[in-house]
Parts: C-alpha cells; sequence; structure tokens
DNA sequence: CAAAATTGTAACAAGATTGTAACACCGACA
DNA sequence: TGTCGGTGTTACAATCTTGTTACAATTTTG
C-alpha cells in the first residue's frame, strides 16, 4: 500500500506534534501547517487527507474547507474536522461541507487514528476505476459514465455506487450502507438509502439493473 | 443472526436507559447494572460484549475489566470502555486491559452503536458459507443454491435454513427456533414454524428432506 | 382399532417491505 | 434575493412476505 500523506492544519503546536508523531508512528507521512493561509500555499493535491481544525486564525476551518471544495484539485481530498466545539450546528456545518467525518476536541490519539484509517479506507480506491460492461467510474475524477458517455452522480450517489461496484454480488443492510457511505456522525433515516438507490438506477439508465435488491436484507451489485 | 446480549455497566441510570433503549432498538438485549459488583454477580459467560464505565463507584471499570481477564468464562468477553475522563494514560490503561474499543463521554448513540456493531462482527466468527452436498448458502449473498442454481429465499427461510445447517443433527424445538431466527419483539404461534418449514422444504426440492421431523421434538437437519 | 395428538399444507388476509413522486430545507452562487 | 442543486423525509401505491386458520394426513396412545 502506498504511504499516505495527511496533512494537519492547526493552531496548536503540541496537539499537531503529538498528532504528527502518532500518525508518523502508524506508518503514515504526517506535515504540519498552523494556519489555513498556510495551507492553501502548500501543493494540497498530493494529500490522501487533510485533519482540519474549524477555529483557525484568520481563515477558519470550514472556509478552508469551503475553498478545497472548489478547487478541482483538491475537491475530492478527505477531510476530517477538529473541534474544540462539538454543538451540532457546527458538525452540520461541517458535513455540509462534504468533511469524511467529524472529531471532537480533546480526542485521544487512538480515536482519531482510527477515524483517519476508517476514511482512508473509505476513500482509497480499490483500483483507479472499476467497469462492469460499459459502466465505469473513475475513482480519481469520481466520474461514472456509461458506455464512454459521462454520467453525473452527486457524491451521495457515487459513493454508494462505488461501495456496490467494488463488492458485487455482497448483499449490503441498509444499516450497512449508512454506516460506509455516510459520515459516521449523521443520523437519517433508513429509507434514505432506499431513496438515493433509486435516485442511482434512474441515472444509471439501463445499469440501473445492476442494484438489485434482497428483500429483507438489503441491495447488491448484481452483474 | 443470534440475538447478542449486551451488559451495560455505569452509574447513571438516564444514560443506561438511553444506552439500552437503542441497543434493544437495533434487535439486540441489553442487561444493565450500575455497579463492578452488580456486574460481577451476573452470569457474566452468557454476554457477547460489556460496555464498562470506568468511573464507577467501587470496583471501577478497569478493575473490573482485569477481573474478567483472570476468570476463564469470560476471558473473551469483548469489552468496550466508556469514559468522561479521555486522557492518553486512561486510553493507553484500557487498551492494555484488552479494551476492543474506546469510547469517550459525552458521545453520540450512533457513535456508540457504531463502535458496537463493529466489535460485534470483529469478534463474531461467521463462516461464509454452509454447504451439505449440493446445498449451499453463501452469507455474504445472503443466497442459497442447488447443484449451482439459485434458489430465492427469503429472510425468514433463509435464516431457518442457515440456522439448521449450522448444526446439522440437532433437534430444535418450535419454541427454540422462534428464539433464534425470529426477532425477539415479534410474538408468533408455534404452528408457524411449521408452516416455514414446509415452505422451505418444498423451495429446496430434492434437499427438502434434510429437514427432518423429530415428532414431539421439534426439526433438525439431517445429512 | 379408535381416539387423540401431532404434523403437513393450502388459502387467505394482514402486515411488512420497497419503489417512487412530491416536498422541504439549506447552502451555493449569480 | 432568487434560483438551483443536493438531499432527507414523507406519503402512498405496488408488491412481497408471513402468520393464522382450517382441514387433511400421519403418528402416537390407550
Amino acid at each position: 500500500m502506498e504511504t499516505k500523506r495527511i496533512l494537519i492544519v492547526d493552531d496548536e503546536p503540541d496537539l499537531c506534534d503529538i498528532v504528527a508523531f502518532n500518525l508518523r508512528a502508524a506508518g503514515m507521512e504526517a506535515d504540519v501547517v498552523h494556519s489555513g493561509e498556510a495551507a492553501l500555499a502548500q501543493d494540497l493535491g498530493r494529500y490522501h487527507l487533510a485533519l482540519l481544525d474549524v477555529m483557525l486564525p484568520g481563515i477558519n476551518g470550514f472556509e478552508l474547507a469551503r475553498r478545497l471544495r472548489n478547487d478541482e484539485s483538491t475537491r475530492s481530498l478527505p477531510v476530517i474536522f477538529l473541534t474544540a466545539r462539538d454543538s451540532e450546528d457546527d458538525t452540520l456545518h461541517g458535513f455540509e461541507l462534504g468533511a469524511d467525518d467529524y472529531v471532537a476536541k480533546p480526542f485521544s490519539v487512538k480515536q482519531l487514528l482510527a477515524r483517519v484509517r476508517a476514511v482512508l479506507a473509505r476513500t482509497t480506491p480499490i483500483a483507479e476505476r472499476l467497469s462492469h460492461g460499459g459502466l465505469t467510474i473513475d475513482m480519481r475524477r469520481k466520474q461514472a459514465s456509461i458506455d464512454g458517455n459521462e454520467v453525473s452522480l452527486t457524491r451521495t450517489e457515487f459513493d454508494l455506487l462505488r461501495l456496490f461496484m467494488a463488492h458485487p454480488g455482497q448483499v449490503f443492510s441498509r444499516q450497512q450502507l449508512l454506516e460506509q457511505v455516510w459520515p459516521s456522525d449523521v443520523i437519517v433515516t433508513e429509507r434514505t438509502v432506499d431513496v438515493n438507490v433509486t435516485r442511482l438506477r434512474k441515472k444509471l439508465g439501463t445499469y440501473g439493473d445492476c442494484l438489485a435488491t434482497r428483500q429483507g436484507f438489503g441491495y447488491f451489485f448484481k452483474a
């Protein structure tokens, strides 16, 4: 497995040191910057994950995340927010900005490491591309296509499809799908899965049939 | 899936109630005790997981875990620590004691549930497939097949067959089948079992004979 | 052997599950 | 500010599953 590069953006030097030390001990590369401005000065495209403190002087974590989302080269950079505040508002705000997870300070290193691993596992493509017949998804570009024609999928839809295509035949319960596709702290109904599957089916046209229902169990990708 | 039994050891009744409620809503059995001493008075061997508050009056969570590790019958009981303190020391201490995970209060119910599920999945050995002759069931695909041909089973039928195939020769009373296959909150007649066995037999064709009746006792899987 | 108990099974109705459209909310962006 | 895209929720319809019941078949019991 390629060594993972993590960028830590936090203005508390001590905390940064601890986190960086532990990430390195876990076999990852960790770089530290202490402000949003400094983060933007980095070559962000080379990282696999960013840990963003929400409360930064100047450009804060949310603002930084927003900018990442608006730049083609960093649009798909996974983000975990770190914050001392843990009000529901902040959490929601973070997820709307496309956070992959959210860790409230103070956190245990073990906990953070677990989240980091989970996000990396979720976002690391098994392959650059997955195909089945004329249906292809490109992890790097976050782009699906059918017979060469691009299909515009939303983030949720793409993540869903990727999970299914990465494990063809395996039946996922709605609960599993919520855990694997939705960020860890959002609470949504199981029926939400159904609706997203339906939307995905519609967009996939002919290949919509590949998303099959196993009544009483869940959904799976059918060849 | 066999119903999981969880023991919650925490001296805050409100928190216990919330956690127990949610575990039950997730289909598990949850018992609550409010002290380490009370926990030790339980038949701990029958649980699949213990949630231990670290800060308990009297025997605290760490001490309790230590005792669990020293007793043959509870040595392999998975443990998740709950704690308001989240100093690194505590965390490490917890893991040294063989904690399977560690959740800092305050935690979101969703988070805790995810951890519980993860630990249970990790500690529950499950066969991916079970076969007998040309009859095979694939847990991953939730799919039964006979001589390579897929047989469509409903959820109940599948769960029933899995239980039988996992314990060939063992006679299950109707009551046992109800307990193990049906969700704990539904109340149905014993005759319901008969009907489902009949349906299963019919779908299994030749292999229907494998579901044998022991009159006066119940049903079993015959080789 | 006859009566009683037990099990097999078809048929039906109730309940559960799923598909889907419509709606509401919210942030992004012009 | 208004519109738009994304997404979760809800409601209703369509479908599938499942429990119950009644009666037949079989086995056990006296």
